[in-house]
DNA sequence: ACTTGTCCTGTCATGCCGTCAGCTTACCGA
DNA sequence: TCGGTAAGCTGACGGCATGACAGGACAAGT
């Protein structure tokens, strides 16, 4: 499926050196957890991983093709996010289960892959078409599921039949995305941690079904 | 009020020097929106300037520090959002219009000013206090008023009363700076520009008052 | 032991960083 | 008019990261 790992210069990767690549990409992975992503050097990676730049380049162009070949793992990770919210009912006391499900999933999700989602965020801004495909890939697996619970309800007559369901559904995976990686912003609102999520729930479940949850 | 401009070792500036100063932090400013914030380096800036390094160094300690140079000037024009929201309805048709204005204003706000506003996002995602600061600054004021306007809905009873209005203004406010920065993003589900803004200010409207909007 | 292909590193040219001393320019009072 | 003083700018330099290469170390099969 993935084809073989190979090196810049075109070897194929042997066992040994799979795993220096993916030592160095845990190293990296690290290094961005700690420090500002235009500090992080080929040099200090190399030195935590136990070996030298220039193995470094013999697996990736860049800092930055590392970063993607990481960002591409958490994708796949990020694609199962689906799971909590496919075919999830968003009807009655259901409904308010579910958006709680996956407000709780997607913050989960985003706090364990913070650094490098905000890379991944930061390099969509910019316009970069690889990492822009990789937040694609993240967020439409739930992008996709939302979307279909909102045509759903519509073709029920339950929501507006003019509304874009994609643009609903976008909107909600946007706001949770960013108020997962601003968590520490709402405390200085004076909003806690545990008081977010039932907020955001409540959101989400505003903007699919239009009305209140039924608690 | 923000006392005299002095350069890195002390000196006051003058009219020229002021002049320098402000040129670099646009040739900054456009270096942002051209290419990506990692790759922005002082030799550039200065190039671009027509001056060199070294004057570089003179007003600013590093990049970053005059990124938040420009930053604090984006700010300071930021606070004037309040005024689309602030003292406006929230009832009927008065509040569907409150709505779209705020939306229309914040994407505006936000279109103008995205390469700094990124970098500012990152730096604030990275835990950085000063751009932390800044974001807060930026978004304290139409966060504040957001908030005004939920409370004063709950005082008269339309709203649920142990709802938090912080925790509500800034999942809005938060959901809005995050559409703004992902425009393009929007265009891959299949939403236009167009069509983004009125979801937006349904969502917006449903999170402030629990009701859909009078049309 | 020998061969083969993988894996790693020492080394080097290049270019940016950040600092300093020293030069030029503008302002000001005598 | 003329120094004196402070502002403004730059060339040059040591230091470090980058990215490329060739060659040495290592494991596996014969």
């Amino acid at each position: 499926m993935t084809g073989q790992v190979r090196t810049v210069d075109g070897r194929v990767a042997g066992r040994r050196g799979q795993a220096t690549r993916q030592k160095l990409l845990d190293c990296l992975s690290e290094m961005l957890s700690s420090s500002p992503y235009r500090d992080v050097k080929v040099i200090d990676v190399a030195r935590k991983a136990g070996t030298s730049p220039a193995t470094f380049y013999q697996y990736f162009p860049d800092v930055e093709g590392a970063v993607l070949e990481i960002a591409d793992q958490v994708a796949a990770e990020g694609a199962g996010l689906t799971g909590t919210v496919e075919g999830c009912s968003w009807v009655g006391k259901a409904g308010w289960q579910t958006a709680q499900e996956l407000v709780d999933g997607f913050l989960e999700f985003w706090r364990k892959n913070d650094a490098i989602l905000r890379v991944v965020d930061l390099g969509a801004a910019e316009g970069d078409k690889r990492f822009y495909k990789l937040r694609m890939k993240i967020l439409n697996s739930v992008n996709g599921s939302l979307a279909d619970a909102v045509a759903e309800l519509q073709a029920k007559g339950k929501v507006d039949k003019d509304l874009n369901p994609a643009a609903i559904a976008g909107s909600v995976v946007v706001m949770l995305a960013a108020a997962a990686s601003h968590q520490k912003g709402f405390s200085s609102w004076g909003v806690k941690q545990a008081e977010l999520k039932p907020h955001l729930a409540l959101l989400v479940h505003l903007a699919v079904t239009g009305k209140k949850p039924a608690k």
